[in-house]
DNA sequence: CAGGACTTGCAACTGAGTTGCAAGTGGAAA
DNA sequence: TTTCCACTTGCAACTCAGTTGCAAGTCCTG
């Protein structure tokens, strides 16, 4: 329908809502665009300082917060492999889930056509409107389950 | 195969473990089992209380962690919507999905394979040696669906 | 380009979960 | 049955991710 939509910028996406676009927002939102793998809010933080040295904690949440809410990220605990933090990824409902390695801590994405089928399933039965879905998958990666 | 095992209780899994049975953790794990609904640790807590006023907070950390470790139950935070904390329930992993309405807070389990279906092709595809998946929905459930 | 609503940085706070330690106890061994 | 000690508990202090109130700063609409 929108192929628009697909490839806006976070920044576009939330000017086009009427969120003020401010310096420190950009930052933060530039380098959610370009990451690569999963960030928590201290990577988000200290990736952001490099930038502007001084942009606050306080400032990283709150933007997170707003992505958050306006549903263009998703948060993640990743099954607290990596600590009690929470991680964040631009949202693509319905398309790959999460596989932790609870030996080595690595994290690996799986895209699969289930979870989009799944989603189709919970709507047709259960009346319930899906919004988003998250999998989290714990196991041991090839190498890891080698030793026992 | 085992039999026997599916109709274990906690205690008596944590006991064949060699773990020490005592008084504080008998209180948890028994309400644990006839639980209704998810519990977060709080709610552990206070329950845990009924029975034995003077069992600390610490201890009931000490034994959901315990039983985590073990692979006995299951912690899930249900997508935060009910606050920051996490929530516990007998593991059954590849059984059924959590599905969260973000309009009132309520969480319904929805039976599926498709996890099981996931899981295998995970293992195959991979070679990861899966030994526990979380899915969590959110969504809005047909009455909150309705005033939009 | 002026004004006001929104945002930032700061610092203090919150609340879930953790930890060090002295006192208490389960249960194997005698 | 009694002994004994490694393991467990309660307590209190701590950690750490995330939040909040507020004064100063800034975006952007008119």
């Amino acid at each position: 329908m929108d192929k628009k939509r697909k490839t806006q910028t976070l920044s576009e996406a939330l000017v086009t809502r009427g969120v003020r676009m401010t310096r420190q927002r950009k930052i933060v939102l530039d380098l959610l665009e370009n990451a690569s793998g999963h960030l928590d809010a201290a990577a988000v933080l200290e990736q952001a300082r490099r930038t502007d040295p001084g942009i606050d904690r306080a400032t990283v949440y709150r933007t997170l917060s707003l992505l958050k809410r306006s549903g263009l990220i998703e948060e993640l605990d990743l099954l607290h492999l990596g600590g009690k933090g929470h991680y964040y990824e631009r949202r693509e409902t319905g398309t790959h889930v999460h596989i932790g390695c609870v030996g080595c801590g690595q994290i690996v994405e799986f895209p699969t056509r289930l979870i989009a089928r799944l989603e189709a399933d919970i709507q047709e039965i259960t009346g319930y409107k899906v919004e988003s879905t998250r999998v989290e998958v714990a196991g041991r990666c090839p190498r890891c389950a080698q030793g026992q």
